[in-house]
DNA sequence: GCCAACGTTGGC
DNA sequence: GCCAACGTTGGC
């Protein structure tokens, strides 16, 4: 099983939303970037990943998981871009982007090499200091 | 709100 | 196929 980082502005798509859909899950439409999109393409049902809020909040404050492959994205047309479905859950007690910096374990984590990219691996080092650090 | 970093686009 | 221009993202 491998572990991911699914990145999100709160005030476009948030935990809380995420949350509201339940098992049912939403598309993790929207990507228009090849990197993000490739990830996509390699999940697998059941992978785990972190929910994290960009921008006002800059934290990891939650776990959602794969529950369904890579499908054309139903947002476009373009049949270049695809996404997976995801479903929370549990929450975390946010593990903020300054906590995850100050950890010299998480010094190569994508999200502070390549802040840009909206999906990005985790390796499995780093899944579970996050979790732990989450763990309230 | 600004700016740096980065990805994408389009002209050549 | 290269590279300049442009748009977008996200941290500060």
């Amino acid at each position: 099983m491998a572990y991911w980082l699914f990145k999100s502005e709160p005030s476009t798509w948030s935990w809380d939303q995420q949350v509201a859909k339940g098992d049912a899950g939403e598309e993790w439409d929207g990507v228009r970037n090849y990197q993000a999109r490739n990830f996509m393409r390699a999940m697998k049902v059941g992978d785990q990943g972190f929910f994290y809020h960009s921008q006002t909040e800059k934290a990891v404050v939650g776990i959602v998981e794969v529950i369904a492959e890579s499908h054309p994205d139903s947002t476009t047309d373009d049949e270049r871009w695809d996404c997976v479905d995801i479903k929370a859950v549990r929450p975390l007690s946010s593990v903020t982007l300054d906590q995850i910096k100050a950890d010299e374990r998480l010094a190569e984590m994508v999200l502070v090499k390549n802040s840009r990219l909206s999906v990005q691996p985790v390796t499995d080092a780093e899944w579970e200091i996050i979790v732990a650090l989450g763990a309230g």
